[in-house]
DNA sequence: ATAGTAGTTGACTGGTTGGTATAGTGCAAG
DNA sequence: CTTGCACTATACCAACCAGTCAACTACTAT
């Protein structure tokens, strides 16, 4: 297990702030290496292209989503605070962004497959991949939201399909009109999908 | 009605062409303009930028579009037809395009628009203006399938933009996993998020 | 014929790009 | 003390980028 070097995890990091602020294409490497305050021969010495960086900066992305990911989706939830507690990361993430800087960020591994997909294999893989990964979480969520008669589906595994596909969707509206909006109808949006009663609105202000 | 030179629309086409096969920070002016077979001068003659052409181009691309959509959409028809129309047209021509490139291209809008959204804003409103025009197609359908009592929906403008946002969602996934199978299971989900029965099989083979 | 307009041409600029070359540094083990 | 290795520093490159320019052509209205 031996530990990164300082330099080339600024990289990394680095690389998914900008990369997904702007987009791979408007970012050079000088830009960077700038930011990071790493020289170039440094870059060069960590990843053999631009096009490596950006494969290794999203996979560590998802490397540190993950265990996120695997609280909020903890079987030892019932599924139903598990959907809402997801839904909320979501919002709330993309929210914070958007005060953070003035922009709607959407999902950072959609923006750059939409980007790039059809003209680096490589990256348009990882991504793939990533979101595949991300997908399994709604999957198991789905069947056992099905186990306990929570909603009715024949097809779990379609249905978990069609929510990622919205979910994504509204994300990169979000991102385009730049605005809130969009996902702050997103709960509302998953639970008719899902055909789930609207929850109780939480305690009287 | 002053009709356009043969090159500047050349121009147009061309680059929606080439964006759309792959993005717009992968196709340079230069690109452009030889593939159009137009000199650069000519270009900036035309267009006062880059980003100008590219409004331009989507502009028009979105022009030649609305008359088929005024097909599709025409009042004419029942509102079920119209949605058969509308999906069969898209997943058509997703196809036809991955028959032809070897790559789903995906909404050319939507992809524009999320590469380009947090960098110009030029860009941004266009294509938020033109994916407006388009989910009010969307909007008039759901209204007039409500009318018609083939559908349950107490907020049509809601359920229009729910649709809307997993139509984008399900091009893009098929633009990264650059396989057909997303936009084969559109129409599908499409009436699963209507409350729509599957409708017969076509004439038996 | 002339002048104006609309479009065309290709050479040019200055800055940026991804990527390389090479010398050097700090540090740890032998 | 020295060797070797992980990393850093900087100078450099050719290709490419968006955008400019002034000279040129072709057509049209007077």
């Amino acid at each position: 297990m031996k530990q990164e070097s300082a330099s080339k995890v600024k990289l990394l990091d680095t690389a998914i702030d900008m990369i997904w602020a702007s987009s791979y294409g408007s970012v050079s490497v000088d830009d960077i290496c700038a930011k990071a305050g790493v020289n170039k021969g440094s870059f060069y010495y960590f990843f053999k292209s631009k096009s490596d960086l950006a494969v290794a900066a999203f996979e560590r992305h998802w490397d540190l989503k993950r265990s996120l990911m695997d609280r909020i989706f903890s079987a030892q939830l019932p599924p139903l605070e598990r959907l809402e507690a997801y839904m909320n990361v979501i919002v709330e993430d993309q929210k914070a962004r958007f005060r953070a800087v003035g922009k709607m960020p959407g999902c950072p591994f959609c923006s750059l497959g939409s980007e790039l997909s059809t003209q680096d294999e490589k990256i348009r893989a990882k991504v793939e991949n990533i979101l595949s990964r991300q997908s399994k979480y709604i999957e198991s969520l789905v069947r056992d939201l099905a186990a306990e008669g929570l909603i009715e589906s024949s097809n779990h595994k379609e249905l978990a399909e069609e929510l990622f596909s919205y979910l994504g969707g509204v994300l990169m509206q979000a991102k385009i009109e730049n605005s809130v909006k969009h996902v702050e109808r997103l709960p509302h949006g998953v639970r008719r999908m899902l055909g789930l009663k609207e929850p109780a609105p939480a305690a009287a202000v």
